[in-house]
Formats: structure tokens, C-alpha cells, sequence
DNA sequence: TCTCTTCAGGTGCGGCTTGA
DNA sequence: TCAAGCCGCACCTGAAGAGA
């Protein structure tokens, strides 16, 4: 074992290191911001500190400012190409540091290691010290010292996330295998199904038409409905485990809960880390490793199937025939040039791994027009042509020229800022097919609309507004491009808007260069403008409703006010003492809602699911600036003054209890009525 | 002779049944 | 109620064969 805390000391001992290990907080921040002005909601998550585990734990205050947040991985590498080993490692990955960094060999610790050529009998007595040593930096704080300001502090350490191979996660969890009736690892809920006369359970979300599967009685299950992770069954399921003392109890429960025993995991503090289930994650590079090999069998008809299973019903194996499985590689052969991202994918992996090959010149290349906004012209004709018939009436139809038009430069490329270069049509065509990496084919926008073109070339023209006034010239910096039609309406369709089949049309057209904009970008502006409108529309549709509540009542309630009880006579849960008198009554364990009993609307009607989720978005939002700029109330009702998101909710007189913290905030928003 | 691939049998584990 | 054993699945192992 690989002690960590030394690890972690010596990652923050130069000042660009400290730097990087700032980002998370830093981000953190950011995202917090987002999300008042967005009124809870998060955009675009694209890294966990959009997470709201992660951020449930900011807010509670669990994860501070100085605070070292890490991942643990587990997994058995495999050394020879041909020989299976039973060697096992772990490795702690630190989060604070930015996304790229993660994995990269000098911010990896290594923390633990379980020789082959056997494999463990017990994993756990080989993760201990490693688990121990992490509670023990818990408990007494990592001495850190930051050579940005030369200080020394305390680091806390968090570990928000466990992972490995699915096989690999039970030693995480503690859970049954993947095979099992219970064999979710985020553990949501759903039972799987079995073949007659098996005990191999799979997680099927749809069930058959023609018979009745063994298992877990649940109706089709839409893929996006599928329930988180994290049911709150877990900790009572893991009572019941420990709780027996014989084999064939302990066989039963295992069954039917999916635990097997008591995690090591839960001998952390709970504040310090995201505990079970919700730590538990799996990686992507096995589930797509897998996918694909699953995807191909089943298309060729590889896939080894039950006796009863008659292969020549698939009508989906098309790749069955090997003369088309040949001719279709072929086909994706010749496809790969016209992925203009393929070949600088792989250079930017290649130099993500190993950095010092990075030797570019920086800067713009000998001879390219800055054209300003990141946009540069490169590589041009050595001589000015006169441009066609159907060229020049094009650029008439866009540029305000009034005399005869100039002759003009062909540009072959044009850098984008965002480091694509687009080039163009009439370069790309003298290369042989094997040299082309098609990447003429741009997005642009005329009249706020975006269409799909083909650049034939770049160039500039000169025009001159006023003839008769001397050296009054502009420079135009225009594309000369061939229009492609809109995508087949049917194809998209039946692709499920996935392909977008067009065909060239023979109409040239101009545009501004600096109206092609790489696709990604355009999307997330798009995106953003989106959720603008959303939220401004969410909040006057807010304002409407309160304005038409306020003209239907002849006695309209002023912002903030106090329901009474009395004006609400439905409502049963008006203090917390007569709801937990409630819940030892026999109506109470009747009721499947009994735990959201006391979330009421004004008609005393259980407030579930939907609505719960956006108390819960709004309250969130509104606490995250509150902690931020340190206003966090001492009592709810006091808070409630201090902002005007904070209207509309009316508190009932338990809310008035002190709160601590932002968990113990969504508590008591048990005892609020929203508006 | 060495390396690599394929494949059949072995092993471990979860789930279940059976009989004392 | 409990222990033993069976079943099915996925994974593991090592022998055999192909090819360099």
C-alpha cells in the first residue's frame, strides 16, 4: 500500500501545480453562479461539478474551499496479450485538478496493489489499509502548505466516487453480481427477468409479447424513465442483511434485497463522502467496449443463442452475408475521409498523452491575412482571376457593388477560431481519394438561418461605394459556395433525426466568413439562448398566474404573507409534531406516500414527484447564492425577505425553525407551501 | 521453435431445490 | 429450519493446431 496523504502534499508543491488544483473550486463557483441567474437550472453538464450529488455536498458544506475531492478506481490489469493475470489494482484520482489532468500519469496515485498469479479470497482485507489510512486523513485533516501565498491549512479529503468493471464493483458495494434478480449497481429499483429454468437474471426494461417472463413483475419501462439510483430501500435492505445469522435466511434476503453484506465504503464518515449507492459508478470505456461487440454479433449473427433461438428470424443480421460484411467495411473505409475530425482527433489524443511532442509554431503560418476574431486566410493562388458568370452575379447579389467587379485571389482554407480549418472545394478536388480529408463542407448563416454548403473557395473583394470619391475601398471577405439541398425529410425520420441526407445543388451563393461558425458552438449558443427564453418564460408565467389568483380573489394575499391555518382548512400537517403523531397511526402505514404526506397544496393534497423536483430546483438555486454571498439565514422567515426570488413562498409557522445547513433547509421545506 | 489463436472442459458464484 | 447439492452462466485455463 501506497500511503495517500504524502501523494496528495507533494501534487500541490509547485505553484502551477496549486493552480490547477484550485479548479475545481474555481469552476465550482462559476457553476453556482449559473445557477442563480439560471434559477436553479444547469444548462449543459459536462463535468461533475454540474452534478447536483456533487453539488448537494458543496451546499451542505461537506466539501469546503481547501478540500480534496477523489475517486477511486479498482480494476485487474491484464500485463500479456494471451495471459489472464489475477493481479489487482487501485488508484486514487484527484478531481480538484482539471478534466484533462485526471488521467494523466503524474496525477495518478497509486494506492494499492494485490498480487497474481491467485486471486484474492477476500478484497477487502487488501483495500483496508488503503480505507484506513483515508479515514485516519479524515478524521485529523491533511497539513497542506500553498506556495501561491506561501500559507499552510487543512485539506479534508472527500471521496465522491468509487469505480470499476460492472463484474469488478461488487467489491465496492457489497452487492449481489450483475446476474442477479436485484443486480442494479446504482441499485434503482428494478428487478430483472430470466429465461425459463435460469437463474441468470438480465436487466430488461421491456417485456415480451408472447409469454410471461420469471422475475421481477414490472410493465415495459421506457429507457429515459428509468428510476435513479440510490433507492432509499438500501439502508433498510442493508439492515436486514446484517441482521441475519444462518445460511438460508442470508441466501433468501440476498435475493431479494441484491445485498450481500456491508460495504467497506461505510466506515467512512458520512459527511466525507457520497456514500453508498450514490458513489457507485461505472466507466464508460467498458459499456462501449461491450456495446460494440454485442452490437456487431448481433448484426452478423454471431451472437451465441439459446437452442430455441432461430437465428434466420433476425431479420436485423444483415452483416450474415460476408460478401456484404466485406463490401460494408469498404464502404466505412472510404467513408473515414469524409470525417474532417478523424485524423485531428488523433493527433490531439496523441498529444494529450504525450505533451512534449507538442513542438507547433505558435502564432499564424508565413503568409496567412489575420482577418481579426480569431478568422485567418491561408494559402492562395499566386495570380487574380475574373471571376465566372455565375460567380460574379452572386457576389452582386450580395455585395454593394456598382461597378464592374475587380479581380479577385482564390484562398484555399480558412481558420476558424475554434482551430478547425475549413477548407475548400477547389483545392480538395486535384488530391487523390486517399490523401482527402473532406473538410470543405461548412455551417453558415444567412438571413438567421442556417444552411449546409460546399466551399468552392475563399477570397476578398474590393468595392468602392463612391467611384468618384478617391481611396473610399472595403475589403469584403466573402466564401463563394455551392448550396446543399434541405435533408430528406423521410430519412430523417426514419433515423430518428440522426441522418440528415442531403444533395449538392448547382446554385453558388456568398457569404461573410465570418458567418461560418463550427457547428459544436453554434449548438451550445443555441442551447443557452434556449434555456434564457425558458426561464424568462417560467417567471412571467409565474407573474401571470399570481396577478390572475390576485384579481379572482376579492381578498388578494400580498407577497410573502403567512397562510393561516385557518384559511386552509384542508391542510392536515401545520407542525411537524402532528405529523410525526400521524405517521403511528394505522391510516399513516396504509399509505404507499406516507414519507411526502407533509408535502401539501392548498387543498391539503399530497404535493409529489414534478412539482417536488422543482421546489427542490428553485430551493437549491436560491440557497446556492445565499451560502455564496454568506447570507444564509438563521430562520427561514427572516430569509424569506431577503431577495425577490424569495417571494411567492409562504411559509407555515414550522418553517420558522432555525436552519444550519442546506440539507437541513430541503427538510424544512417540508413545512412550506409553495405559491 | 516460438508465438498466437481457438476451443473444450473446468471453476466459481448466485440462485434455487431437496431432504433430513 | 438448515445443510447439501444441483443448475446455469460467465469467466478461466490449458491443450492443440496454425503459421511465421
Amino acid at each position: 500500500m501506497i500511503p495517500l496523504g504524502p501523494q496528495l502534499q507533494a501534487c500541490n508543491r509547485s505553484p502551477k501545480a496549486a493552480h490547477d488544483m484550485q479548479y475545481l473550486w474555481e469552476c465550482t463557483q462559476k457553476v453556482l453562479d449559473k445557477l442563480w441567474e439560471l434559477n436553479g437550472a444547469i444548462p449543459i453538464v459536462d463535468d461533475i461539478v454540474m452534478g447536483w450529488d456533487y453539488l448537494r455536498a458543496i451546499l451542505d458544506r461537506d466539501i469546503k474551499k481547501h478540500d480534496i475531492v477523489l475517486m477511486v478506481l479498482l480494476d485487474s490489469p491484464q500485463l500479456y496479450e494471451n495471459k489472464e493475470l489475477d493481479c489487482w489494482m487501485y488508484i486514487w484520482v484527484i478531481l480538484n485538478l482539471p478534466p484533462q489532468k485526471w488521467y494523466r500519469k503524474l496525477h495518478v496515485l497509486p494506492s494499492g496493489f494485490i498480487p497474481s498469479p491467485n486471486k484474492p479470497k477476500n478484497l477487502d482485507s487488501f483495500l483496508f489499509p488503503g480505507f484506513h489510512h483515508l479515514t485516519a486523513l479524515q478524521h485529523e485533516g491533511l497539513p497542506m502548505w500553498d506556495p501561491l501565498t506561501d500559507s499552510r491549512y487543512i485539506s479534508g479529503l472527500y471521496l465522491i466516487f468509487t469505480t470499476a468493471d460492472v463484474p469488478s464493483l461488487i467489491y465496492w458495494d457489497g452487492m449481489v453480481r450483475h446476474s442477479g434478480k436485484n443486480g442494479c449497481r446504482l441499485y434503482c429499483g428494478i428487478q430483472g427477468c430470466c429465461k425459463e429454468n435460469s437463474t441468470h437474471y438480465y436487466p430488461a426494461l421491456l417485456c415480451p409479447h408472447d409469454h410471461i417472463v420469471s422475475g421481477g413483475h414490472h410493465g415495459d419501462i421506457k429507457a429515459l424513465e428509468v428510476p435513479q439510483g440510490g433507492s432509499t430501500e438500501y439502508v433498510n435492505n442493508l439492515k436486514k442483511i446484517v441482521s441475519i445469522h444462518n445460511q438460508t435466511q442470508w441466501d433468501k434476503m440476498k435475493t431479494e434485497t441484491g445485498l450481500t453484506k456491508p460495504p467497506l465504503i461505510l466506515g467512512l464518515h458520512p459527511t466525507r463522502s457520497l456514500g453508498v449507492p450514490l458513489c457507485m459508478t461505472t466507466d464508460v470505456m467498458h459499456l462501449t467496449g461491450n456495446l460494440s461487440d454485442l452490437l456487431l454479433s448481433l448484426w452478423c449473427g454471431t451472437l451465441s443463442v439459446s437452442p430455441n433461438d432461430d437465428k434466420s428470424t433476425w431479420d436485423w443480421a444483415m452483416f450474415k452475408d460476408n460478401d456484404l460484411w466485406i463490401s460494408h467495411g469498404e464502404d466505412v473505409k472510404k467513408a473515414g475521409v469524409h470525417l474532417p475530425g478523424v485524423q485531428q482527433c488523433q493527433v490531439n489524443a496523441l498529444l494529450s498523452a504525450l505533451p512534449e511532442l507538442d513542438d507547433s509554431a505558435k502564432g499564424l503560418p508565413h503568409g496567412s491575412i489575420d482577418l481579426g476574431d480569431g478568422y485567418a486566410l491561408r494559402k492562395r493562388l499566386k495570380y487574380s482571376i475574373l471571376p465566372d458568370a455565375q460567380v460574379t452575379q452572386a457576389i452582386r447579389n450580395y455585395l454593394p457593388v456598382s461597378e464592374e467587379l475587380p479581380r479577385i485571389t482564390k484562398q484555399a482554407r480558412l481558420l476558424l477560431p475554434n482551430g478547425q480549418i475549413a477548407r475548400s472545394a477547389w483545392r480538395e478536388a486535384l488530391k487523390p481519394p486517399h490523401q482527402l480529408q473532406v473538410s470543405h463542407n461548412v455551417k453558415f448563416t444567412l438571413d438567421n438561418k442556417v444552411h449546409v454548403s460546399e466551399v468552392q473557395y475563399f477570397t476578398q473583394v474590393a468595392t468602392q461605394l463612391h467611384p468618384e470619391q478617391q481611396g473610399d475601398w472595403t475589403f469584403h471577405n466573402i466564401a463563394i459556395m455551392k448550396l446543399y439541398s434541405e435533408p430528406d425529410t423521410e430519412l430523417l425520420k426514419l433515423s430518428s433525426q440522426v441522418l440528415a441526407a442531403s444533395t449538392l445543388l448547382n446554385q453558388i451563393i456568398t457569404a461573410y466568413m465570418h458567418n461560418i461558425t463550427p457547428l459544436k458552438e453554434h449548438c451550445k449558443t443555441l442551447e443557452m439562448q434556449l434555456f434564457k427564453v425558458a426561464v424568462e418564460h417560467d417567471i412571467l408565467k409565474a407573474t401571470l398566474d399570481q396577478l390572475a389568483a390576485s384579481l379572482g380573489s376579492s381578498t388578494p394575499l400580498p407577497l410573502g404573507s403567512i397562510k393561516a391555518a385557518e384559511m386552509y382548512p384542508k391542510m392536515q400537517f401545520w407542525t411537524q409534531t402532528k405529523y410525526n403523531e400521524w405517521t403511528n397511526t394505522t391510516e399513516a402505514h396504509g399509505n404507499h406516500w406516507w414519507k411526502l404526506t407533509y408535502l401539501e397544496d392548498g387543498d391539503g393534497n399530497t404535493i409529489l414527484d414534478d412539482l417536488l423536483k422543482g421546489i427542490h430546483k428553485k430551493i437549491q438555486g436560491i440557497w446556492a447564492k445565499l451560502v455564496e454571498k454568506d447570507m444564509a439565514p438563521k430562520t427561514w422567515g427572516k430569509g424569506a425577505c431577503l431577495h425577490p426570488h424569495l417571494q411567492g413562498i409562504h411559509i407555515s409557522p414550522a418553517g420558522q425553525e432555525r436552519l444550519e445547513t442546506g440539507l437541513a433547509m430541503q427538510q424544512q421545506l417540508s413545512w412550506m407551501v409553495l405559491e
